[in-house]
DNA sequence: CCATGTGCGCAATAATATTTCGCATATGCG
DNA sequence: CGCATATGCGAAATATTATTGCGCACATGG
């Protein structure tokens, strides 16, 4: 699967949708080079073979009123596997939890979260989380302010490498 | 600004367009209950009024090849305004780190890269981010396996607080 | 009760997406 | 070599969608 290796139309194509999703397939066909129908026959192909996943409108979270943001490690009692996915699917229950990854080291799991407001999330740390089954240690951090968030993968770097294969 | 309520149909309308952003105008209109022009002259406002930031294919870093996620928290060992600002514009200097959020607490900022492979990430942090101007600690967890990774905002939440004002 | 503003939706037009099909280049094999 | 097959492009035709230009309904405040 993997190895059906993507051209370097493909790749511009993937580089434009990621910088701007809604582009109109004539635009992207003008700007990778080719016509229309086999620029949206290539990106059809792509979203079958699962290289796009999906297309999504960024939306500001402060301005819907979410002013909180929170990264939280959390620990776990048992790492067996079925206590493993069991936190898992509790992290994908919960609204405020958009992120969930497992980590290596001491830390379990890092979650990102959203929250209205401070008391909000407090409310959900010590009603939720930190009181959910097998979970041992949580330390949370308040995202002061953001630097960057750039989507997805760069492609710049992806470029570079196949210029010089090993 | 933020004192631009929203009603009821310019919620949907995020709450769509964050679930699919390539949705037609067409279909979008057919959801939220309007036809179709006002309903773009809606979804028009929401981007220049900065409800909406832009549209972003979900692109799997995995299909491309980069097969390491990590996420790295930086201590500095200075904070002073000057110092924060010029470590936020080397991290956006960087391709492999995507996020970059500074922290309350004991770390000063944490990080989100990604790498095609766990050499190509160790030569970036030894040889860039841990030799860095101003960076005290570094710490580094490598993303075992990702559980949820949901774009934005919980548009369920936001319904339902709406519901019960204060 | 009327002036004004806001926002909807119909209808017409412009632009885009999508299908169909023939052509060119590449590849494998007799 | 020279022909079958496969792959991928692009022109042209058609179907959908986006966009513009009104006129109408409803709410607000004299």
């Amino acid at each position: 699967m993997a190895g059906a290796r993507l051209d370097p139309i493909d790749r511009k194509i993937l580089a434009e949708l990621q910088a701007d999703g809604r582009m109109t397939n004539v635009e992207l066909a003008k700007r990778v080079g080719i016509s229309a129908p086999p620029c949206l026959r290539r990106v059809r192909a792509l979203e079958e073979q699962g290289f796009i996943r999906g297309y999504h409108a960024d939306i500001d979270p402060r301005e819907l009123g979410f002013e909180v943001q929170v990264f939280a490690m959390v620990g776990l009692q048992s790492q067996a596997e079925a206590d493993l996915s069991a936190f898992e699917a509790r992290c994908r229950a919960w609204p405020l939890v958009r992120e969930c990854h497992m980590l290596n080291g001491e830390v379990d799991f890092i979650l990102k979260c959203v929250a209205p407001d401070l008391s909000t999330f407090q409310r959900f740390l010590t009603e939720e989380l930190t009181a959910a089954d097998n979970v041992g240690s949580v330390k949370t951090s308040l995202v002061i302010r953001g630097a960057k968030d750039e989507p997805g993968v760069p492609f710049d770097i992806l470029e570079a490498r196949l210029d010089q294969p090993a």
